[in-house]
DNA sequence: GCCAACGTTGGC
DNA sequence: GCCAACGTTGGC
């Protein structure tokens, strides 16, 4: 099993917004960079786990755990002519993106950026790279123990 | 709002 | 296939 995190806006679609969707599931759309989408294609497992983490906003950070319940499949809003993540370059024989389908394993303590940075034990995580902007970037197994053990230790 | 870093586009 | 220009991301 895999270990990834994976960034969401809240003001989009927050971690309250997947505790509130039923089954506490959702499909993971809107994905336009290859390298992200190749991660999703190839290596994305059912069963693997994420760090639900809130990006482009006042409080960046780990907001909870997902796991995959569903693998890649054609991402449907590539196909949406009036939708922000139209591709007019997709077609359904030949679709660009996909999506997998997440459910929330549990909202846990919020952990800050600052303090994922804080720890030399995470610094190598795809995160906090400098310039790092890929929205799926893969955890290890040492970091997921780490955030998981130790900084979410806390209410959970 | 700023700006560094990066990915994509398109002319050649 | 190069590479400059441009657009986007995302922390601050």
């Amino acid at each position: 099993m895999r270990h990834w995190l994976m960034k969401s806006e809240p003001d989009e679609f927050s971690v309250g917004d997947l505790a509130a969707a039923p089954g506490r599931t959702t499909a993971w759309t809107g994905v336009r960079n290859y390298q992200a989408r190749n991660y999703m294609r190839d290596a994305m497992r059912v069963g693997d786990r994420a760090f639900f983490y809130h990006s482009s906003c006042p409080a960046p950070g780990i907001a909870g755990v997902v796991e995959i319940v569903a693998a890649a499949y054609p991402d449907d809003s590539q196909f949406d002519r009036a939708g922000a993540y139209y591709d007019p370059k997709a077609t359904r024989a030949a679709p660009r993106w996909v999506s997998v389908d997440v459910r929330l394993v549990r909202q846990t303590r919020f952990v800050p950026l600052a303090e994922l940075r804080a720890h030399p034990a995470l610094a190598q995580m795809g995160v906090l790279q400098r310039g790092s902007r890929l929205s799926i970037t893969p955890v290890t197994a040492a970091e997921w123990r780490f955030v998981t053990a130790r900084l979410m230790r806390e209410r959970l």
